[in-house]
DNA sequence: CAAAATGTTTCCATATAATTCAACTTTTTA
DNA sequence: TAAAAAGTTGAATTATATGGAAACATTTTG
């Protein structure tokens, strides 16, 4: 953790994207999809936000919670609740959706 | 929740996503995708368990959990952590994203 | 229908996520 | 560059998700 996360800048959603799933043209701009992972999850708030122009008390503010659990949730690489995320995301008017991609040939192993 | 919840009859991923998403042509067939919302994810191990032939207790086994949890994560309408979801769907060998969508006309908002 | 299999519920324990407060650090700005 | 604003961290607390065991209910099958 010295150099790797120290100077790590802000990413805005959309270079999140190019870092994260490359250019390969989703159509609908402003719609960013990530395998659910758990550090992304606290990039994307960060990003989402920044680009809403808020700060972190100012979105705790908006929840209901200080500015250090934002800060936690935005930085923590822990574990995370669906309610939580869903609370933060409705606070910041972005729609959050889920998809599960089951592969077929997977069908008959068990 | 007397007729309601009382005889909700199992979905498939192909029903749910009728009902949830409508036939708005999603090209790739076998991805399903969801607002975010807990009751459907419940909807939705029971489902993909379903098509891979598990009962409860075998899932359970390849979690590493009893079918008592398995009951509880399919049936409760309860909070969960991303970790478990996570957890789940890697035995069913299915692939979950995760898409936040921000709505740019709420740009000027704050 | 009886037995077996599958799923559900309740009670309970344990782990950990959510949260606050206050001190501290970093960044911004006048 | 000093003051103000924004963000981070650690310690402590509270709330709740995860999980097991066992009894019960429902469904399946012979």
């Amino acid at each position: 953790m010295e150099t790797k996360n120290k100077k790590m800048k802000m990413m805005t959603l959309g270079q999140l994207k190019d870092r994260d799933i490359g250019e390969i043209g989703t159509p609908e701009r402003d719609k960013y999809e990530f395998d659910l992972r758990m550090e992304l999850l606290g990039e994307m708030i960060k990003s989402v936000r920044k680009e809403r122009n808020l700060t972190q008390e100012q979105l705790g503010e908006l929840i209901g919670v200080q500015k250090s659990q934002i800060s936690k949730l935005e930085r923590s690489t822990k574990n995370v609740t669906i309610e939580t995320i869903l609370k933060v995301f409705k606070a910041l008017k972005a729609n959050v959706k889920f998809s599960v991609e089951m592969n077929e040939l997977e069908f008959n192993v068990a």
